[in-house]
DNA sequence: TCACCCGGTAGACACTGTCTACGGCCATTT
DNA sequence: AAATGGCCGTAGACAGTGTCTACCGGGTGA
């Protein structure tokens, strides 16, 4: 009867990995996500995960897709808040706010979005677990700034935002400027992009 | 005789290894930096190092600090450079590209140099071996910008620039801006920062 | 000459990711 | 109803890692 079973949602030992994951990565980091530890902690033995990921890079890439959904949908909740549509600028404000702010509650989470390795297996599918949240601002750019290049722009303050998330992280910037708050940093760079004054 | 030894330049082991290891990083990766890895390139036993290096997080340390005394001394040769006293504001593009060329150049090394566990473990040094990079930085922007916090939006034009070099290094950006050269990333993040204008 | 200690060796230990052979259970089939 | 087959998880082996400890060889001091 269940011969195809297109329902992923399902309560199997995949799902169940997965989630042992996330929840190991917020609790211990991302140092933490030993394939033998997951399948410790969902009650497996070490060789059951390759069932469903032949390797622990896809596992890991499995767990970090969670977390980039959870950013989009955190991010969404940001942007289509708002009662009336709010001004541009105000919008990518909250969602430069969101980003940060999502980066430093999963501080391992979002360490292990951003592992060069899993980036570059391609296991991740960034094309369709980022790309659409940087179309959003690339589009909320374009709004603001119609007067400016809104693909280069996003992308530079992309990049802004990223540096500032994995540096305060880890106290450089505290330790460089002497902040004890990453929101003027914030700030500063919405500005500096985006112009401070409309 | 020898009995305190203070130069520390000699061709001992504990240069040795660390030699070995920035070749290492070099030419295969940061993923490469085996303890045991270098020990045998080093040509001695893979208790060895202990001796010099108790643990290998200070191995790898050592090696980050040959990569921030590289990148010290690109960027006082550029920025020295100049036969009379540049406009700070070249100075800044100056610097800013050589940051970037540092961590095109030599990926591994500067993936290394930001791994979260070494700077957070202390070896480092980050306070002898970054800041007076970041002093600079902060003296060049209180130049070009003396109307802004030169604290501040050298943070945040550092960490643009961390993010454009991170995010660049694995491809994020060429997919998301479609930019085939990270240039047209600089100029946007240092004319965003300091203005375009003067 | 003897003792000492510095610097390196060699083996063990626990742990990791991957691979392979095995087993047990469910469902389909005859 | 009995037999068969395939899915899913187990268990053990293997090479490799970082760390720890016991050893020891040879040069320097007394």
């Amino acid at each position: 009867m269940p011969l195809e079973e297109v329902d992923e949602t399902e309560t199997g030992l995949r799902a169940r990995l997965v989630d042992v994951g996330v929840d190991l990565v917020a609790q211990e980091g991302a140092q933490a996500l030993t394939l033998r530890e997951i399948a410790r902690r969902a009650g497996v033995s070490h060789g059951a995960p390759r069932r469903y990921f032949p390797t622990h890079l896809e596992l890991l890439s499995a767990i970090a897709r969670r977390g980039f959904a959870e950013l989009g949908k955190r991010a969404s909740a940001v942007v289509e808040h708002g009662d009336g549509p709010a001004p541009a600028r105000e919008q990518l404000a909250s969602l430069a706010g969101a980003y940060l702010q999502f980066a430093l509650d999963s501080r391992g989470m979002y360490e292990l979005m951003f592992r060069h390795d899993l980036l570059e297996s391609g296991h991740l599918g960034l094309r369709d677990t980022s790309l659409p949240l940087f179309g959003r601002l690339v589009e909320l750019v374009g709004v603001a700034r119609p007067d400016l290049d809104a693909r280069l722009v996003a992308g530079a303050l992309w990049a802004n935002l990223h540096g500032i998330a994995q540096l305060w992280n880890w106290g450089s910037l505290q330790l460089a400027t002497g902040a004890e708050d990453f929101a003027p940093l914030l700030h500063a760079a919405l500005d500096a992009h985006l112009g401070s004054g409309e």
